[in-house]
DNA sequence: TCTGGGGTCCTAGGACCC
DNA sequence: TCTGGGGTCCTAGGACCC
């Protein structure tokens, strides 16, 4: 018996954030609108309509009176918000395809084969039209015989938009091979601005060029990386659907200041605040951490800042998911980084070394964490799951930083806090 | 005043062992 | 004059993604 002929869907929210935004304010249906990075940094996410005047990263700051003259609309990431509406996308792409991995906020792969009935098409604008109708969000369809394809054939989705309705299937090696030649090759999955800047040299451009290329001389020249993206583009499956998500290998918390801070106590308050958050992903995933990487720096941009930056790793004495105890590893590393004399903008608490519980094996010298911990950490986590994040927290952790970040821009929890439901008025 | 956050995979090179 | 070689593990750093 042959095994079927695999197809992949790539399902991709089109400018997620701006989306979900829009569908709980109506009124700016005609209204560029465009969402900012935490701290109200730089512009993160753009509706369609708003892409003319705004470029993707225009820090706020330098952009904000143009938004305001050209009617642009800006908002703060409301990552609740868009956590949300995410989740209910993913559910209803489960209930209609054999198998999902759900690879960002914004986007899945299906497995498609063996879906009956040979107009793919079709069934993709069904899933489309089915998003839409019961989240108001839209989406893009790409389907095609690899994962790295059906990526090319969303983005194609995107630039036709007008005549591809938003789903391209390029199974049939015609579409494929017109999709491969119309795209460049910085445009492919896996192809970053270094390594075209490579391929442009020995003069692969476009998709097609890097399919037709020798996969022999592509991993000795780069990596088996792209020896992958290039044998997927000819259409050999290299990369498979990963449904169960496997727990992460390392937990990150970083965050910019909502100001430049001089002194140690509020960078420790920070830290304490970044390891308990990361902490609380780490008991999610039912995960230990062996050691923690901390890192303290100043801005990076202003040349009129004097520039410092430095981490260091601490060891934990057993694997543990302790708050208390890695809050105070955490806390202490800042006391050796920290140096007086410069404005520092960022902390970051890195947590590696994960392992399962019994994943290592205790011995004379290393033992495991005490029963009692865990039973504080549930009470812990079952207190701020029922009352909200922060509700019980260390001491070290403030309820009002003098740091916190910006957010002045920030819409309602619409879907996640009864306070904040939408208001309906009747006149 | 002001430029995000959170990940993955791969590779090269050093440390260490026999 | 001459100073092994092969294997494994770990780490840092590069490149990429959304």
């Amino acid at each position: 018996m042959t095994k079927p002929e695999s197809v992949f869907a790539l399902i991709d929210c089109n400018s997620f954030y701006a989306s979900c935004e829009r569908v709980f304010r109506p009124d700016l249906a005609k209204t560029p609108i465009v969402v900012l990075s935490n701290n109200d940094g730089c512009v993160i996410a753009r509706s369609y309509d708003a892409k003319p005047f705004v470029k993707m990263g225009a820090p706020y700051f330098q952009i904000k009176d143009q938004l305001r003259r050209d009617g642009v609309i800006a908002f703060s990431s409301n990552y609740a918000l868009y956590g949300d509406m995410s989740e209910r996308v993913m559910s209803i792409i489960e209930s209609m395809v054999p198998a999902l991995e759900v690879y960002s906020i914004d986007e899945a792969f299906a497995d498609l084969s063996g879906i009956p009935g040979d107009d793919l098409t079709a069934f993709g604008r069904q899933i489309r039209n089915t998003i839409y109708k019961r989240t108001g969000i839209p989406v893009g369809v790409g389907i095609a015989r690899t994962k790295t394809l059906a990526k090319l054939a969303n983005h194609m989705a995107k630039r036709l938009l007008a005549k591809t309705g938003g789903v391209v299937d390029i199974c049939d090696p015609f579409n494929r091979d017109w999709t491969l030649r119309n795209t460049e090759v910085g445009e492919v999955w896996g192809v970053g601005k270094r390594m075209k800047a490579h391929l442009d040299v020995m003069g692969i451009k476009t998709a097609m060029d890097l399919a037709k290329a020798d996969p022999w001389t592509l991993r000795q020249k780069f990596s088996v990386v792209m020896e992958k993206t290039a044998r997927e583009l000819s259409g050999t499956p290299c990369l498979e659907l990963g449904e169960a998500d496997p727990p992460k290998q390392e937990i990150c918390c970083s965050r910019m200041f909502g100001s430049r801070l001089t002194t140690i106590e509020p960078i420790r308050e920070a830290v304490a605040t970044y390891t308990q958050r990361a902490a609380e992903k780490l008991r999610a995933q039912n995960s230990l951490c062996k050691r923690i990487r901390v890192s303290i720096r100043t801005g990076m941009f202003n040349p009129e800042e004097a520039k410092y930056a430095n981490g260091a790793m601490v060891e934990l004495p057993y694997p543990t998911n302790d708050v208390r105890l890695m809050t105070k590893a955490a806390t202490e590393a800042v006391n050796c980084l920290f140096r007086a004399g410069f404005k520092y903008s960022k902390a970051e608490v890195l947590l590696m070394d994960l392992r399962q519980p019994g994943e290592f094996t205790d011995d004379l010298f290393t033992h495991s964490q005490p029963v009692e911990a865990e039973k504080v950490m549930n009470v812990l986590d079952d207190i701020n799951a029922k009352w909200g994040r922060g509700t019980l927290r260390a001491a070290s952790v403030p309820a009002a930083p003098e740091w916190a970040m910006r957010q002045d821009l920030m819409s309602q929890s619409f879907t996640t806090q009864i306070g904040q439901l939408w208001t309906v008025r009747c006149n």
